[in-house]
DNA sequence: ATTATCTATAGATCTATAGATAATGC
DNA sequence: ATTATCTATAGATCTATAGATAATGC
């Protein structure tokens, strides 16, 4: 039942991208190792083989999610002509909303990042970082302490805005706040 | 073993309490029942005599803590000249950063939110109606359409910059967020 | 007599480990 | 010979229930 080292790491890497899904899908606490595993087609006891705990499964999945969405960022910034509009847009939108598997980890699992063990905490620093660091270079304003607080603040309002786009029970309110972010960042 | 049905009433209002602190300390699947029953100073098995499922205590505790930020939101417009910068200054401080169980239930727990049952999705949805009809009422604008737009993405704003610098591992990142969420509501 | 609470437990699930198995890589 | 994966299971924990207990409320 061995295979190849080589698909072995293919094997690894299909863990990751599945628990980044599924993580953001049904929370860190609603998805266990065993089904986790089966859903990338492996067994349960496999799992120990490639990672420590799952806690460090956890670290590993959110950092390739955010390293997804940084990218995503900077792709979307270097499309149009104002981009910070551009990334609003591609943010707050429905398809957003409804997939979180594959969207923003900040607003599928931020709150529970802070219960979570240090070396998730740390991706997500990290991330913030180079995220502000890259929208500040974007957004137009008189100082750099400026840019920078607009930038916080803009990735604030697009992560509020879909926790609660995402909580509400009503579509008309939930389309609502997509909209409220938009015209807010845009304004 | 039995209590008086005065105590009874008094017996559950502790449970919903305490459980409306725990589950924003430690997330709806942070704790278990029979744990929050011993910090309610009672026994696992008295539980079912007061609810009829974990799930149902959920909706009641979130619907409490959400009932209470309102109020607080209340009081806090009231007092002074600039009710949204109060606010704001309000919820944006390193001690609500600090104590999520005594915090906003979206900060805390907005994202397990839109993973769980319907109705606690139909308490947040109310809650956020009336927040923002009272926010909408004491933004400065020209349209009730601009008023509420503003409301909606001013609260947004509050909650992914709270969500942000709780999920940071670096204090002074996180104060810097604090900090650009204040800064931006007042702008 | 009713009922709020207690003790005890069923049944499910979860993380992690141990040891067997079989294919790779030297 | 090494090792990636598998089967099986230990040990802990979690929700929910059953039945006993003892104090209230008629």
């Amino acid at each position: 039942m061995k295979v190849s080292r080589e698909q072995a790491a293919e094997n690894r890497d299909r863990i990751v991208e599945t628990a980044a899904q599924l993580f953001r899908e049904r929370g860190f606490e609603g998805i266990g190792v065993a089904d986790l595993m089966k859903e990338a087609g492996l067994t349960h006891g496999g799992f120990y083989g490639h990672f420590s705990s799952k806690e460090d499964l956890i670290a590993e999945a959110s950092a390739r999610a955010l390293m997804r969405s940084l990218a995503l960022f900077t792709s979307v910034a270097e499309r149009g002509a104002d981009p910070l509009s551009a990334i609003a847009s591609a943010y707050l939108t429905s398809r957003h909303r409804d997939n979180p598997g594959e969207g923003c980890l900040l607003a599928a699992l931020g709150s529970d990042v802070s219960r979570h063990g240090p070396t998730v905490r740390r991706a997500v620093t990290g991330h913030l970082r180079s995220a502000v660091d890259l929208l500040a270079g974007l957004v137009p304003g008189k100082s750099k302490a400026r840019r920078r607080q607009k930038a916080i603040s803009t990735y604030a309002t697009l992560v509020g805005a879909m926790v609660m786009a995402r909580a509400v029970d009503d579509r008309a309110l939930s389309q609502e706040i997509l909209d409220a972010g938009q015209a807010s960042v845009k304004a």
